[in-house]
RNA sequence: GCGCCCGUAGCUCAGUUGGAUAGAGCAACGGCCUUCUAAGCCGUGGGUCGCAGGUUCGAAUCCUGCCGGGCGUGCCA
């Protein structure tokens, strides 16, 4: 059940009756102030302005028309020609009631789910993931989660970067280890360090230098044993990634990588129809698509590289066929790429060519979702004092260290004193919580400071805030001695703490819609906030376990659990846990 | 040069297809624990929505110009 796509119905069939023509929009929206109803309706004064008549005629000829018996108490018509629509109490009560009974919240499927190709994380396999992989890998995968929710077919692409002329030299290094008796995953076990010690090698040793370069030629030209040899790097840096995302509670596994070598014999065939297609042109010895679609002002159009003059392939080839096997053989109708807002030009430069080179059937949906930068509270990238790149596991491991220190900080009253165990274990979904919510809850398209205090600060808008908000209900079932998973009471929705909550319940749907369409994760952290902010007002103003009668507590534990449920299932679309306790 | 993104309270951020008096949190100040977890709640103060025009019943939102910051822009990814 969806409120806003309810009302919006029934106003634009009230539209109509009132002789308004077709194709304007009822505009409906949840009304911000508690004065205005609960859903307003400003779709009289489009209208009126169109067809010059009178707003307030308007609204009130539509008001005459709609049909909200039993849904709706009272419809107002204020200022120019708002309609306020106040909510039945009786009616949110039976809507919150079989919402909170049914293991989707009352969110049906889509009636025509689609297949969705999400490209996300796709980490460089030459070195460590660091913290610029965070934004990627954790927007990507709540969005994947949401989606298959709402009944599309997910498939996760991570487009490792796996080949290159960097892979020559760890190889090479990995192979003087190896001779040296070492086993590959001991060698590689820092891989930062690793890399590091091979380009010092590369830059100081000429022989090695060559033996580099040899074996990039080997590499491309299939050979066993240098292919062996790159596999095995491949492995290990595969299983490092593996490692971070199970920590992270990210749903990539170790199937869904797709690197950039699975193109490899696909690109010269790529690059000659391109060229039979009049498309790709040779120019300064390059092969290359002008795309006039993104002339700038003098006229001039975008260039795109497919082919360098040597011969060799860039990412704009492996980006135009990896985006053809989507759509041909994984036979996607969405394609989404969560991929850092630099590259904004690029992707509309592939889009285009693939569009225009039919890889990409009409119908598919393209879609760049960008993002920004993490800063330092400097305002500057993010970096190490040393000025590098900061690796993820080191974020990992701080962030559970610190929730994991303030858990065990806190006081606790006697009895209900927690284990080691238990600490670390709440420190861990606190602390991944809490970096994971502080990322997904800022809109995306902007950069954001990283700020450790904030983002474990368990005060306002934070992942810890929410999930003590689950703790709070979940303490309540406890004392009850009731079980969240099989209790059920009959709802009543009396005073005004009720009301807000029931209605910010039933728009979960909302936003599950919303999000599902737009891909900004933050429009559901808000939410989610939003809701937990209404429960801690609810649990002030409403007591529960002490309610005035059993029918009121049955009522208001229904409601909770409600919310509990929301939380529950909010969170873990986000990717973050919930615990009983903490 | 050209192109894209950003500019909202001291700080961090919301603000959905243009809607009513621009909202939260932090920080500051003042209240609330013999009662369901006070990691909480309630309240107060705090704004030239970068600047200037324009579009209209109505602009933080759309258009134009300017200022300030970031990023990108033919052989890295």
């Amino acid at each position: 059940m969806n409120i806003r796509t309810s009302l919006s119905e029934r106003v634009q069939s009230a539209m109509l009756a009132a002789g308004i023509p077709e194709g304007y929009n009822p505009h409906v929206t949840p009304s911000k102030k508690p004065g205005f109803g609960d859903y307003q309706a400003n779709g009289a004064m489009g209208a009126a302005k169109a067809m010059k008549r009178n707003p307030r005629e308007i609204a009130q000829s539509i008001v005459d028309n709609l049909q909200l018996e039993g849904i709706a108490s009272k419809i107002e018509i204020a200022g120019p020609g708002f309609i306020n629509i106040h909510l039945d109490q009786q009616w949110l009560a039976q809507q919150l009631q079989s919402a909170s009974q049914d293991e989707r919240l009352g969110i049906e499927k889509k009636s025509a789910p689609l297949t969705v190709v999400a490209d996300y994380s796709s980490p460089n396999l030459a070195k460590e993931m660091h913290i610029g992989h965070i934004r990627s890998t954790c927007i990507g995968d709540a969005i994947v989660r949401i989606l298959e929710f709402t009944g599309d077919t997910l498939i996760r692409q991570n487009h490792v970067g796996d080949w290159g002329t960097q892979f020559g030299m760890l190889i090479a290094e990995l192979e003087e280890h190896m001779q040296d008796g070492e086993h590959a995953e001991f060698a590689l076990k820092d891989l930062e360090t690793f890399y590091k010690q091979s380009k010092k090698h590369f830059d100081e040793d000429e022989d090695f230098k060559k033996r580099a370069r040899d074996y990039v030629v080997k590499l491309q030209s299939g050979d066993a044993d240098v292919l062996a040899l790159w596999e095995k790097f491949k492995n290990v840096s595969l299983s490092h990634n593996q490692d971070i995302y199970q920590k992270l509670n990210v749903s990539l596994t170790a199937e869904d990588a797709c690197g950039e070598s699975f193109y490899n014999d696909d690109l010269a065939v790529l690059v000659k129809e391109l060229k039979d297609k009049g498309l790709s042109v040779e120019s300064d010895g390059a092969q290359v698509v002008f795309l006039q679609e993104l002339a700038d002002k003098n006229g001039d159009p975008s260039p795109v590289i497919v082919q360098k003059a040597d011969g060799g392939y860039l990412y704009a080839t492996t980006d135009l066929a990896a985006m053809r096997y989507r759509c041909h053989t994984l036979k996607a109708d969405r394609l989404m790429y969560f991929i850092d807002d630099r590259q904004s030009l690029h992707m509309k430069q592939v889009f285009l060519t693939a569009q225009k080179a039919n890889f990409v059937p009409p119908h598919v949906l393209l879609e760049h979702h960008p993002f920004g930068k993490i800063l330092g509270q400097d305002g500057k990238p993010y970096k190490t004092r040393e000025g590098n790149a900061v690796k993820l596991s080191d974020v990992i491991n701080e962030a559970i260290e610190r929730a994991s220190e303030i858990v065990r900080k806190r006081e606790r009253k006697e009895g209900d004193e927690l284990s080691e165990d238990q600490i670390i274990s709440i420190g861990e979904k606190v602390g991944i919580g809490a970096i994971k919510y502080a990322d997904l809850s800022k809109t995306r398209t902007n950069d954001y400071i990283f700020d450790w205090d904030a983002m474990l600060s368990f005060e306002g808008n934070t992942g810890p805030y929410l999930q003590y908000a689950y703790t709070r209900v979940a303490s309540i079932f406890r004392n009850a001695g009731e079980s969240l998973d099989t209790f059920t009471g009959e709802i009543v929705v009396e005073e005004e703490k009720e009301k807000e909550l029931a209605i910010k319940l039933l728009q979960f749907a909302e936003i599950i819609e919303q999000v599902s369409e737009d891909a900004f994760p933050h429009v559901l952290c808000t939410y989610l906030y939003d809701l937990a902010s209404l429960f801690m007002s609810f649990y002030e103003a409403c007591p529960i376990l002490k309610a005035d009668s059993a029918e009121l507590r049955a009522s208001r534990l229904q409601i909770s659990k409600a919310v509990a449920k929301t939380m529950t299932l909010g969170l873990d679309l986000l990717g973050i846990d919930v615990m009983e306790k903490m």
